[in-house]
DNA sequence: AAAGGGGTCAACCGCTGTTGC
DNA sequence: TGCAACAGCGGTTGACCCCTT
């Protein structure tokens, strides 16, 4: 037995939005706010279901999203940020503020995906066309629930003491992800001579993002990525990190 | 001018995760 | 603990537009 539809489909419109449509939308979002979509559209007048009211909205009338094309900044940063998280559109858009999840996996799909392969990049795994996929029995499963509620004591401990004083904290991204870590590529990024420490690189989270001067940097601070959240590993690249 | 082929992107579908009872 | 309702996510579809022939 399956669920239930989330509407009644007989009496509900698909397809393009009407001018008309968007309006009441807004309109009843600027009164009563986001929440419970389910019962949204009948409150606004709408012969829509739940879930198309969310998405046009999220997607197209959000008033703080940012329309237009994607700079090289943000090329780059997607392309990071989906070598590091897959296709997890959402937590991409996270980073890319004024953007969609929904805009940046069709500008995925369309433009850099391309990109990509123009440079002799496979898109799915950043790794070089001509390289062949690493050997399974090379690759490693790390499991980051661990290290999550470690980080969570932490954090929990830190907000503590520091609400009192300041309010709120930063943290590290919520990435609450699982992830293979696999021996470095032979061909290494280009780090910049500061960075570099004997050979090994020791970049932060934050420069692998490639937001190095962001606060959370810690390059120039004694912590390395021998630390990054709390794993003692030597080396973490992260075209070798790989969505289970 | 018309046909058709490819690119783009808004919207839909089906599934999973979360929450409340 | 199990179930249902709901929100959210990622993959896919299809309408529209533009360019080429």
């Amino acid at each position: 037995m399956g669920r239930s539809p989330c509407c009644e489909k007989a009496h509900t419109n698909k397809g393009a939005w009407t001018k008309e449509e968007d309006e009441r939308l807004i309109a009843h979002i600027r009164a009563h706010g986001e929440g419970c979509w389910r019962s949204l559209p009948k409150a606004a007048g709408l012969l829509r279901c739940g879930k198309s009211c969310r998405l046009r909205w999220i997607n197209y009338l959000r008033p703080d999203l940012k329309r237009g094309n994607f700079t090289e900044e943000e090329d780059e940063l997607i392309i990071k940020l989906h070598s590091l998280l897959g296709n997890k559109w959402s937590l991409i858009a996270g980073r890319l503020p004024g953007r969609t999840d929904n805009e940046i996996k069709n500008y995925w799909n369309t433009h850099i995906r391309r990109k990509l392969l123009s440079r002799g990049i496979d898109p799915a795994t950043h790794r070089p066309l001509s390289e062949p996929a690493a050997a399974s029995d090379h690759v490693k499963t790390i499991s980051f629930a661990a290290v999550a509620k470690e980080e969570e004591k932490v954090i929990g401990r830190l907000e503590c003491e520091e609400e009192e004083k300041n309010g709120r904290v930063e943290r590290f991204p919520d990435l609450n992800l699982e992830l293979r870590i696999s021996p470095p590529c032979q061909q290494q990024q280009q780090i910049p001579e500061p960075l570099k420490s004997g050979g090994r690189t020791t970049l932060c989270f934050s420069c692998r993002l490639g937001l190095q001067n962001s606060k959370e940097c810690s390059c120039s601070g004694s912590s390395s990525a021998s630390d990054f959240l709390g794993l003692k590993t030597s080396i973490l690249d992260y075209r070798s990190l790989e969505m289970k």
